[in-house]
DNA sequence: TCATTAGTTCATAATTTGCAGAACTAAATT
DNA sequence: AATTTAGTTCTGCAAATTATGAACTAATGA
């Protein structure tokens, strides 16, 4: 397993990504060269070896990864090896995750204007404002991936 | 300056949540208390009291989000103090901010694409798939806004 | 039956972070 | 001139996070 220099920065950099989205920074480039690699699945020992990292923070990095769907794997029969590889499918979910979290944020702000009694309204105005936003916001996107379903065709 | 049950673990939560966008968990709350306080600009020292955290802290605070543009404040003639307030034309950074994210994810995996050479493309499609999503998506959002601003005329 | 493979688990070490407290500054007030 | 106000800066600690290495397991193979 050799990788070239971009792949190795690429790796760091989206690496630096997921750490910023929550990922232990071991996780996030155990997934980082998956995505990657030039080969589509990968080793136990491919991932420990090729990111310098302990036996230990590979078994857990991957468990974590399995667990939370972001990986699979795959056997080959009289392999005792798992040939672990990125789930294509969660492709979508990084979207989504960002949109729920939007909705989450809305839902805060919400309370918030209940909860608060401000002498002044004039800020009122604002938040309001970007509630309804949100809240549109929110509404039109499946149209619009939709949208973009249909542009595949 | 007493709040409520509710306006102190809203405090909380939104905390929370701002600490997931990577703010220090002192930093989120000051966003927190300014975001539900009834009074919409608050002293140094109200902040401080109200927090239970040092000064120490409130300084780092304040400057932080003074710096990043999330927060301002006004004085009063022959007044020394500074009212802290959040900048409320920063409401629809929060959702720019989401999107210019993945903008960067996207750049990314546009770089992943060039990359790697994978012998099995099968895994390349859904990737080129989802690249080709965000573009559309990012394309697609300016109208949305647009459209929204028109709802409210 | 002994060794190897493919991992897992645990205790512990190394960083990192986040905050407090004390000492400080610079302006204003008494 | 001394004190108060409104903060800032610096040092250091405590807690949390992350990774390591060594010991372990369970299955396979020689």
């Amino acid at each position: 397993m050799t990788l070239s220099e971009q792949q190795l920065s690429l790796i760091e950099e989206f690496g630096i990504y997921q750490e910023n989205n929550g990922f232990q920074p071991a996780v996030a480039r155990v997934m980082g060269l998956l995505l990657v690699s030039d080969r589509a699945e990968l080793t136990f020992d491919d991932i420990s070896e090729t990111l310098n990292i302990s036996k230990s923070a590979t078994s857990n990095a991957l468990n974590m990864l399995l667990n939370t769907g972001h990986i699979e794997y795959t056997t080959f029969p009289g392999d005792r090896k798992r040939y672990f590889r990125i789930k294509s499918s969660n492709w979508r979910d990084l979207f989504s995750k960002k949109m729920e979290d939007l909705s989450h944020l809305n839902g805060l702000l919400k309370r918030v204007m209940e909860v608060r009694k401000r002498e002044n309204p004039i800020y009122d105005t604002k938040l309001n404002d970007f509630i309804s936003f949100l809240d549109y916001m929110k509404n039109k996107l499946p149209d619009l991936i939709d949208e973009w379903e249909m542009t595949r065709k």
